[in-house]
DNA sequence: TTGAAAGCGCTACCAT
DNA sequence: ATGGTAGCGCTTTCAA
């Protein structure tokens, strides 16, 4: 039943060729008669020939593989779910270009010794950073390895120059805390991620920013930096719904956590969009979740792929050229709104001016 | 910068000892001295050597890697999220098992020819087959290709044998229905997957069954069987919603149209959990979207994990051992349910039992 | 335009 | 318990 599939010399000889010009006809050489080449096609076609990408790799000293690292915690049984749309769009150029993706999942305290073992094993030829925090130690150790990788996001406090690919989080929060300031609202509460995560720095600064052009006070009881579980949604918004002072709007960095603050907002007897307004972000999104326009959760994990596309192809780039000019591209935050609110076509257009 | 590692010969030079002492040292044979394989060993970590995985698979003839299809429309920019979960569990499981992840992400069309050339390169030892249809046709062709595969889900119009791990989605659709039934529920809308998917057709029988138990008539304008998109949910929910005779409970296939239907719910002026239920259902697991007691959406995804993780075991002993029995396991589906319902006690109880 | 043959870095068989 | 060496299946000089 099992097959056993032919080898280069076999099919060669098949041909009455050598291995050599079968080679070189099926990797596009151009010293190759096209009428041989055609021959070597069809023969290849015809007999189900593929050339053996193991003893590929070992000839050619490339693995024409990228390696994307996901830590997973053993508390926290969770996966961002973005992680699944940047994956299937950086998926998708390396099938363009020929690279196969390979997945590490390892626990997230022994990453960097992922990192490691990929390189030195030659498993991959290049890495993608995922997560990058404020101040990342990750950059450092590849760079040192001398493997081309490609950061998602972005490491403010390394001044090396290193390849990464970003949306505009800071612009992106600014204009989602003028909204709702735009609306009325004046205590806004901003569930953030981890206070190390470089993503989170930055939308918090974009939120505070936006307080402060309006020359509305911050309140630190306000913002909030955790792990993004739909616990800590959840309690963060019971709490503060149920306290003196409440806030009129939230804004969170995730799905996940948001899933929790709808909870306790069902929870406290009071509507989504009606007595509250909620803003959930998500890389490169923002959406409010009872938008009646357009399936905003889709717009936010296609805009995620999207991402995922240039973060691949930067990268693929950098392993053909590795002397290519560092590079740095800021992808455009994309923010969907719901009419719930009746002001969201304004909000549109306030963003695509911005643009 | 770009230290080019060392390899086998040198490394064992290096010790004045052969490659192959060094190698057996390496790979735990039996037949080294424990002092040198202790020396071996040091030197390695001292001098940072790893094995060239590019050699080494082609000398065992092993490619040590699990592959994975994420077939991904072109139309649909959007990706179950449950995928990122099972993924991450399955994982786990080869990182322990020392084999590599590598995910292809192909056009839904052209997903055949996805698996046969994954084979035919020889770059894995087995594949995951994922959202298997009523009759699927990648068993018979990985049958054919003599791989090993293990199925996430079944094929149930398929009678050879084949491995598969799945949950058991026909008595958890029964449940929840039924405990909506107990909730005085009368008109309950299914919003199921498609109907040519197996998980679809299992989790209708559910609820047909339940339905039939109680005699309550099976109303088919309340059964809807679509790509599960966040506008299949949005739209669907919002007609029924409107018009005569409306539903007064859903049951939701996926978390996707999960979210369009509660959009539409909260347009219409309506509360989830007081004027109208909403059961979410995605693999392995139901819950209330405000459900109170704990985080459902994580409690979905962690049981998806764990389900990546059976599968995952059960293809690496699949290929240890090809000629094991066929490996058939059914996982217990877990619900979770909300307390906003003040009923949620009863049915946990009646599914702790059920166990 | 084609072919012969030397690697790529490891494993595993056969000796010792 | 250790070593020599012939592959694994391909690419890539070097020759013709």
């Amino acid at each position: 039943m099992n097959k056993k599939s032919m080898n280069l010399k076999e099919f060669s000889e098949l041909l009455g060729l050598s291995q050599t010009t079968v080679s070189r006809a099926l990797n596009g050489y151009p010293e190759v008669r096209e009428s041989t080449r055609l021959k070597v096609l069809d023969a290849a076609r015809a007999h189900n020939y593929t050339p053996n990408a193991r003893a590929k790799r070992l000839a050619t000293g490339k693995a024409m593989t990228i390696g994307h690292v996901l830590p997973v915690s053993k508390k926290h049984e969770m996966v961002n779910p973005i992680f699944a749309d940047f994956i299937a769009g950086a998926g998708e150029i390396y099938s363009d270009n020929g690279f196969d993706l390979l997945l590490s999942v390892v626990d997230d305290v022994s990453e960097e010794a992922s990192y490691r073992k990929l390189v030195s094993r030659g498993a991959v030829d290049g890495l993608i950073v995922h997560g990058p925090k404020v101040n990342d130690s990750r950059i450092a150790l590849l760079r040192e390895l001398g493997v081309p990788f490609v950061v998602h996001g972005r490491s403010t406090e390394i001044d090396t120059d290193y390849c990464w690919v970003d949306v505009n989080n800071k612009r992106a929060f600014q204009r989602v805390t003028e909204f709702l300031l735009d609306l009325g609202h004046r205590r806004i509460a901003l569930l953030n991620g981890l206070a190390d995560m470089d993503f989170a720095t930055r939308r918090g600064a974009g939120y505070v920013a936006a307080l402060e052009s309006r020359d509305v006070a911050v309140d630190p009881a306000l913002m909030f930096h955790e792990e993004m579980t739909e616990n800590f949604g959840y309690e963060t918004a019971r709490r503060l719904l149920s306290g003196d002072n409440a806030p009129t709007a939230f804004v969170a960095s995730s799905i996940i956590p948001g899933i929790g603050i709808r909870r306790a907002i069902s929870d406290a007897g009071l509507t989504m969009g009606r007595d509250v307004s909620v803003v959930i972000h998500d890389d490169a999104l923002s959406y409010f979740s009872n938008d009646g326009d357009e399936p905003a959760f889709t717009a936010v994990r296609s805009s995620v792929r999207q991402a995922g596309r240039h973060v691949a192809q930067a990268l693929i780039d950098r392993i053909a050229t590795p002397d290519a000019p560092v590079h740095q591209e800021m992808l455009e935050a994309v923010l969907t709104v719901g009419r719930s609110t009746g002001q969201a076509p304004a909000l549109r257009q306030v963003l695509d001016q911005g643009k």
